[in-house]
DNA sequence: GAAGTCATGTAATTGGTTACATGATTGA
DNA sequence: TCAATCATGTAACCAATTACATGACTTC
């Protein structure tokens, strides 16, 4: 039964696109999911191999070289992703151990929380400037539409992370004098 | 062991703040954390009962009434909480479910995705306007050191909706037209 | 007196992650 | 030749959630 582990769509979504390794697909996800999204090996394996039982993928054995398995969708998998993708999204999550320490920050003080508040900044700023490529190397292939879908995932990510780094601003100065 | 169950933290940060009841517990994270964490009753009263058997917190039980338990921090309890506190944040994670059926959309088609795009707006709006009340009724006691932590993490919350409020509307101007 | 809230708690399940084991291929 | 990467897989663990069970108090 493929129907309530994420993990499940994730694959069938990327598969949609293309056949992949198990080890692509997780490449898949760190690169280009990684924003909102993440899955393990752990995770990735076991559920291809559901998919598979379940008729939802098939697999290619490669009997050269390194014997990688090469997943592709079926129909009855592009049925249940596309089932998956009309019902409303169930959770949007945010889970934030820097805001949970800042909110407790009365125990902390202001400087140790000065020290959060710029880590997160640097993290953001990095982040931003991948995604910031991203988003220029999709502006050039906008004539395919899946890459329009993409690219608004990106720029979604640019936005809130120009907000973060806005909020970060804001939150210095108050706490370096207020 | 209450060292890597973050439920733990966030007891005893708001037991640091003030003794309260499970259920109070669960009310506060609720209403207070809810834009960037979350918790059950199935973490929080096993969490209250490790908290105490370890002397992080204390237990008073009203034995008239309802028969209350108010848990209050103890010293060793916030010598935990500060120690997790100077600790860098680990995880700053967002999964949201909204742009994983976004990336996918090419198998759903423009219509279908405009759909999620405008529930993810009424949602946020929402959300928006609740964080806005706050924010009015924060400024207004901003007197007490506690309180300014409370509205950064809201003000966190404003901007960052804003910034989504923001894409969707670019969102949608592409995918109607683009 | 009924509905809603306050209040505590547990058992089963879940949707993962982490760490490990193993080995082939590639490129400097 | 040696490190990095490609590649698959599993066992142990984990931090939670969900669903349930129970009952007292409050308010209309």
């Amino acid at each position: 039964m493929a129907n309530k582990k994420k993990i499940n769509y994730v694959i069938l979504g990327l598969l949609n696109h293309e056949p992949l390794t198990g080890y692509e697909i997780k490449k898949r996800i760190d690169l280009s999911l990684k924003f909102f999204w993440s899955g393990s090996f752990g995770s990735i394996y076991p559920a291809l191999d559901a998919l598979e039982k379940d008729g939802c993928v098939e697999k290619e054995e490669e009997n050269s070289g390194r014997g990688r398995i090469i997943y592709s969708i079926t129909d009855k998998g592009r049925a249940l992703l596309r089932e998956w993708l009309m019902k409303p999204a169930e959770k949007d999550e945010l889970r934030y151990e820097t805001l949970l320490k800042l909110f407790f920050g009365g125990e902390l003080g202001r400087e140790g929380i000065l020290v959060h508040i710029q880590k997160f900044e640097e993290k953001i700023r990095k982040e931003l400037q991948v995604l910031e490529k991203y988003a220029v190397n999709l502006e050039k292939v906008q004539d395919e539409e899946e890459h329009k879908y993409y690219l608004l995932t990106v720029r979604f990510g640019i936005e809130t992370y120009r907000a973060y780094l806005g909020w970060c601003e804001e939150a210095k100065a108050v706490l370096k004098q207020g």
